[in-house]
DNA sequence: TATAATGATGAATTCCTTTCATAAAACCGC
DNA sequence: GCGGTTTTATGAAAGGAATTCATCATTATA
């Protein structure tokens, strides 16, 4: 078996011309590497130095094989170098799942000056799970989770990230813009478009409709937040996004923003990840720097 | 220090998923797998697997050894396969010497068949030497050559290839181009057009005009047989080259060929070699393929 | 020719790997 | 839930392979 010991030691021999300079270079005996040299050749058939005067010279197999431990330890070398960067928790990847649609704004300005100051760190965002966001947190398909619905569950830990509120987005031709806030029953006849998750994971639905026991009209599917955004002030549907989010939008659409019911749509955002995992020092500086990063630019 | 059998052992676990399956691939026992997994992470100072229920997964870390694993593994399979081919004699490369400038045409039509039947074995012909052919020989910068002067030294043995006579050759309107021999006083006037090698190596200055105490006229070097013989042929000097090598050239060139004194010019060919050199298989081959190719095609 | 440098070799030793025996944890079927 | 089974972890002991030591042989050097 070739091992990574005759690829240094043939190496050496290579560099320094003799054997006992290769031996003090890999602080062993000049006798070690003689009786190492020996058993290699006999396992491999062939010889691989022989004597020329009193130094030593390669042969065909010889010179072969220097060429493969030249290549071969470079490798391993960097793949130590590599896998010193993981110990040191320089290096590593960070699938960061998101169940909050209209996060990814302020997701981006989070993960740009992280990936600046971990140059070693890799970052994979996922949108979309074949079971839950927690599902796939627990069974390390994703390191992180951003949800404004922290379900417990045991090794996870949520951390709060920031409160927001729910708001509707109207037209700004509708007629309740000029309201303050809407109820259910205003909307019974609108068309509703939201981002495509489920019916269940809609706010808007089972925490505003739905407790009233009353529906929109009808729901679409829309994928981006430009498009939905200007679906609603053509006057095509309402919608209902995060109050940051419409901020972005006031200025540039003809929108206009309602309080869902009297107290309006509370929520919080969470970053949620496993309790028990080794203590990477980049998921807990993302951790801070998702903290430190407020939904409005 | 990573070893090729932590990649081995990295790689069947990932490729079999259990600790127990993979010591069975690799002949050794459940325990010592856990051990030697234990030790490189000590080493590495970090995780490469976790327990998941009773089964084992992948840190980052981990994957990424993974990953160099796949690549090394297969690159010591294939270094080990390359050292088969060089221990069963098919691999190797074949330097060989020629001090023979008109011996190309014959060296081809040995060559080609060679590279045909001993794919793994390289061909490199040199023709020019530091300090003779034979020196070269010895010095194992090449490992065979082809020359008419077999200088015995010792640990090299020359076998004979064939005999051949140097015949000049003259312009097919030359004054002589009736007689059937030439003597070195009849080509006092004459220029000598002869491959750019020392004067001593010229047989025809050694052999032929050097006992008579006579030289030609001149002497011009021509590095190529082609443009030497149609010089020759175009009345612009004389030359002497191989009686063979002359046959190729009489029906396309108008020259004329004339033994050089009463017994011409014989001389052998022989093919050398260093005496105590492992027998690779392919040098032998080498010999008997050149022994049954006769010099004229 | 004496001396220094280098590689080769056999026996003894050391050190590392492996095994053995066993515990602990987790899954499975009932 | 509870044995039975499967899987990994661990400490001590055994085994084996790599290393060293001492020495010889060879070759170059002064």
């Amino acid at each position: 078996m070739l091992e990574r010991a005759h690829l240094a030691i043939i190496h050496e021999v290579h560099r320094l011309g003799t054997l006992t300079a290769a031996a003090r270079a890999l602080n062993l005996s000049q006798s070690a590497l003689s009786h190492a040299i020996r058993r290699l050749e006999q396992q491999a058939g062939t010889a691989l130095l022989y004597k020329h005067g009193r130094r030593l010279r390669f042969t065909e197999a010889g010179h072969y094989l220097c060429g493969v431990a030249e290549r071969l330890l470079a490798q391993f070398d960097h793949a130590e170098t590599i896998l010193g960067a993981f110990a040191a928790g320089r290096k590593g990847s960070l699938r960061i799942g998101v169940e909050c649609h209209p996060c990814h704004r302020w997701l981006v300005r989070v993960v740009s000056p992280f990936l600046a100051r971990w140059p070693e760190v890799d970052i994979d965002i996922r949108r979309e799970f074949q079971f839950s966001g927690i599902a796939a947190l627990m069974q390390h398909d994703i390191d992180m989770l951003i949800t404004p619905d922290p379900l417990g569950a045991a090794g996870l830990c949520f951390t709060p990230l920031f409160g927001y509120e729910m708001v509707l987005v109207i037209s700004r031709s509708h007629p309740l813009a000029t309201q303050q806030m809407a109820r259910p029953a205003d909307l019974t006849e609108e068309i509703l478009l939201s981002y495509p998750v489920k019916d269940e994971r809609l706010d808007i639905l089972s925490l505003f409709f739905t407790p009233a026991q009353c529906r929109p009209r009808g729901h679409k599917h829309v994928e981006d937040t430009e498009i939905l955004l200007r679906m609603v002030a053509a006057g095509r549907g309402i919608s209902a996004i995060p109050d940051w989010l419409a901020a972005e939008y006031l200025n540039e659409l003809p929108l206009s923003t309602l309080r869902l019911g009297e107290d309006g749509l509370q929520k919080q955002l969470y970053i949620g990840r496993r309790d028990k995992d080794r203590p990477a020092p980049f998921i807990d500086c993302f951790l801070e720097m998702a903290k430190d990063t407020k939904p409005a630019p």
